[in-house]
DNA sequence: TTGAAAGCGCTAACAA
DNA sequence: TTGTTAGCGCTTTCAA
């Protein structure tokens, strides 16, 4: 006899009350007589009685189910923003359907569709573009969609932005500033559109300002990649200062600088990243860098799942300058 | 009229079959005639027709969701093992459903209940260790529970584990065979199951060869933990070898050493750290520490939970010592 | 191979 | 406040 698993049926029974006495005591705000919530509350511990969520979900109230799409989730940038995600998601009384991208330019349009069939209420992609086809399945569904630093025109979605633009300028700023005349930028291969935003404002503010500018933009978003980057673009010595459109580029640049070239930072040449992960400020990095606030981004994405109504909404996450050593002072 | 979700009772209606049908073209391995199969396709896209996980899961079959529970999911170790399983489980056919504890010391009990509720096949605890209670309650319901370097005694669960002691052993030889004669161990105030091992195993091998030892034992397991233990173990520079049960700790130690206290690893101190993060090949630290096959970590997770049975196994996960710069040779 | 019907566990509308 | 009843969308016997 196989051992079955309790059902609302067994405590109702057990209680000497109906289903939906049962159902009620487990529903937050329903009108249960303290008396029949007792005599339920202890039949169900007895059983070892749970809530099951699919069934629950199969009603009208739908399931509190999220799902997130990502890819990479290793690297510093989206651990920290899925980390920062799920507890907000937990705690808000919902729950996290990962669905982790083999690798950065799959196509995700497979994981969302499976998030459709476990009828989730909202899906945050924070990695890879969604076809169009699907942001116009979310809106026939009813389904939130919201992208974070993804896609920026004929938006339909939600869209959770960096100041890109700001942080590019800030960057090119302190550059200027510290008398760099020589720059660089380096970015990706991946070409997304905030890594595209940022060189392409850093571009134009410096060039306004008589600079002359390289740029790399090549392999995978990785400390390797801005190894590589840096052996390339340094090896002349004539580059006085760069802007790496993330710090994971803007750690192997100065690895390379440093321990390959041996160039001196940030008297040699000075470096600007952006994002400000946490090894940003460990000592041997020490980097220069444009924050964005991940606790600002989680609660944006947070408010876009919550609020009802269909998706449209543009949120700009604020930037801001940390100044650490790897700019010199004027 | 609200827009109603379209279910398989449309789809039988529009393409002339019934039910049955449709959810046997929709069952892998069901039998259905060629000519039903293409109608009921071409119905259910006509009409954006997805199956319905919740409903399908409260049949006899269960769900394929598995729960994983963790918490700091942007530390670089914990990153690492949840990006491979999460895509591990994805090609596996089965879902995460991700529960990230706020902070480590939270008590993950009603996590575990939560995951109870969505009928999870397995549940897998990166981060915590589950109450017997719930241990027993998930033999009860027959919800595999996996535990990564957990708890170590009265298991009644699957143990992943790395080989801890292979891995402090070889932390000491190194050590030993460097020269070093004055150490120290140093490890967060966490106590962990798998820190207590490494600490312990590390003290016995380098103590049975005549080395002095001092030990560090607290704080979070941080960057900033390994600086502080770094200032205070160093400072009077009677140490000349350090064994840190992280990575994590060993970069923050290294960095308090070189850029606090003006000492050269390795000639003044040798340090070897555990796990093999990625940032520990990073040219600035370049690491000697323990590996361990995240890989084969990954692999014994997936393996534990497809194989059906009572949870009851050990797994070993081998280790292996990878030499970079920071040990001075012999 | 196909359809009818029962049932998975729960909630919500309705009456009492 | 309580119980009864009718679904939620799907799978799965069981006959045909």
């Amino acid at each position: 006899m196989a051992k079955k698993v309790v059902n609302s049926i067994d405590v109702a029974r057990k209680a000497g009350v109906s289903r939906s006495a049962v159902s009620r005591t487990f529903t937050p705000g329903a009108s249960v007589s303290p008396e029949v919530r007792a005599k339920v509350l202890k039949a169900a511990k007895a059983l070892g009685y749970r809530v099951n969520r699919l069934a629950q979900s199969l009603n009208g109230s739908g399931s509190n189910l999220i799902g997130v799409v990502g890819a990479n989730l290793s690297m510093p940038f989206i651990a920290k923003q899925l980390d920062l995600l799920s507890i907000g998601l937990l705690r808000k009384g919902m729950q996290c359907l990962l669905l982790n991208a083999a690798d950065a330019r799959q196509d995700i349009a497979p994981l969302i569709e499976l998030i459709f069939e476990f009828r989730a209420r909202a899906i945050v992609v924070l990695s890879g573009e969604p076809p169009n086809a699907i942001v116009e399945e979310c809106r026939a569904r009813g389904v939130k969609l919201i992208l974070i630093n993804r896609k920026t025109e004929g938006a339909d979605t939600d869209l959770i932005m960096t100041d890109d633009v700001t942080g590019a300028r800030l960057a090119g700023q302190q550059l200027v500033e510290a008398g760099c005349r020589k720059l660089a930028v380096v970015a990706s291969g991946s070409r997304t559109p905030t890594q595209l935003r940022r060189a392409e404002e850093f571009r134009r503010y410096v060039g306004e300002r008589g600079c002359d500018i390289v740029e790399w933009m090549d392999g995978p978003t990785t400390y390797e990649t801005g190894l590589m980057a840096g052996r390339a673009l340094l090896k002349a010595g004539n580059i006085d200062g760069v802007f790496c459109v993330t710090d994971l580029l803007a750690m192997g640049l100065l690895d390379a600088a440093r321990h390959e070239l041996g160039l001196r930072v940030p008297e040699d040449v000075s470096v600007v990243g952006f994002d400000d992960i946490p090894q940003a400020a460990w000592y041997s990095y020490d980097l220069t860098t444009i924050a964005q606030s991940f606790d600002h981004l989680t609660e944006a994405v947070l408010d876009a799942i919550e609020k009802d109504g269909p998706s449209l909404e543009v949120v700009n996450v604020p930037v801001e300058l940390v100044s650490r050593s790897t700019v010199r002072n004027s």
